[in-house]
DNA sequence: GCTATTCTGTACTGAATGGTACATAGTTTT
DNA sequence: AAAACTATGTACCATTCAGTACAGAATAGC
């Protein structure tokens, strides 16, 4: 099936990027009208639940990247180590090295009425349970693999929060950097 | 000077509260008003500046309450160790074990418009400048205590998001128990 | 070509937004 | 008690909000 003239999926990144920045009680029809090139009536073709739907489908797009690009790397690969190594440097990339803020993080502190915490809490807890299993089967014991998990979750989300609030992206690199180290990879 | 009715020092607090909840934007003038108790006349007259001057009053609030029970101890105290520790029990106090979310946190990464970008970055920047002082105080090598200053700030955010969004606070408490560990205390 | 479907712009609605105006009530000071 | 100041409730403003209705354009299959 070839598209008419726009396709859903092609403005879900825009929105991802609308909603990162603005927030979604700050991201209004009129901003993401402006930011998609899209009218009310495009919108609502596409979004029947409006807004809503928006944000929920964006958090769906996020949830299927990291299930492919970091999640299943960290359960099935063969190397639990290349694995866990995949995951720094996918991490790295998708929030474009500190300039880039989490959207699931945004979504979790501003906690919307938990009108999204399913999602927000799938999120962390599915990658934490991958994480955590490319851990032990690297040879972490337990215990000590679910501090790390833990650590390593936290220090990422962390390090964005620091970089944007300090304007400095290279915060998050070297964040990054020494979370990596941590596991001698 | 005894006390009218109401007084500004006394919303703020619930200001605090309200800010934390909603965000900035999330927080209207009727829930700010249902929460204080307030009504527009009353928030009007202590905040001529409307939401705004609320926002940047709670975060000098918040500034005023680090400088004087986590930096200063940090920065004057004759025992350097015991400034650190001061800070984590100070810190697990104020995020009420991880009930509580960062409110400068929020408005990092919501960043409305950049209103609040100087007292956000100042409220980390000073913080950082002081844990880093007394890290060196306390015997540790110029970028060892860089870098255990960065880890630990954003230890202590990404907890807080991770608490939130997994709706376990002890993730908070955790994560502290095991940065204070990571400097000997 | 024709028809059905998909898409989009415009105009509109009612509710909620932040903010203002102002009269009145409460409190201090004198 | 009178005057002066502080505080507050209410009514109101223009604007913006999310969402709806719908006609018509663009595209598809035939």
């Amino acid at each position: 099936m070839t598209r008419l003239v726009a396709e859903r999926s092609d403005v879900l990144p825009v929105l991802g990027e609308v909603f990162r920045e603005h927030g979604f009680e700050g991201a209004s029809l009129s901003v993401i009208t402006e930011a998609t090139g899209l009218g009310k009536g495009s919108l609502y073709h596409f979004f029947p639940g409006g807004k809503e739907e928006m944000a929920t489908a964006v958090l769906s797009e996020i949830d299927d990247w990291f299930q492919v690009n970091v999640y299943q790397p960290l359960r099935d690969g063969e190397d639990a180590r290349a694995g866990i190594n995949h995951m720094f440097t996918a991490v790295e990339q998708y929030f474009r090295s500190g300039h880039r803020v989490c959207l699931v993080g945004v979504f979790a502190l501003n906690n919307i009425r938990d009108r999204f915490a399913d999602q927000v809490q799938s999120y962390f807890a599915d990658w934490a349970a991958a994480l955590n299993k490319a851990l032990t089967r690297a040879g972490y014991e337990s215990a000590a693999a679910r501090s790390l998990t833990e650590d390593i979750l936290a220090g990422i989300q962390g390090a964005l929060v620091l970089a944007r609030a300090m304007k400095d992206p290279k915060i998050f690199s070297r964040s990054l950097k020494r979370l990596r180290k941590q596991i001698d990879l």
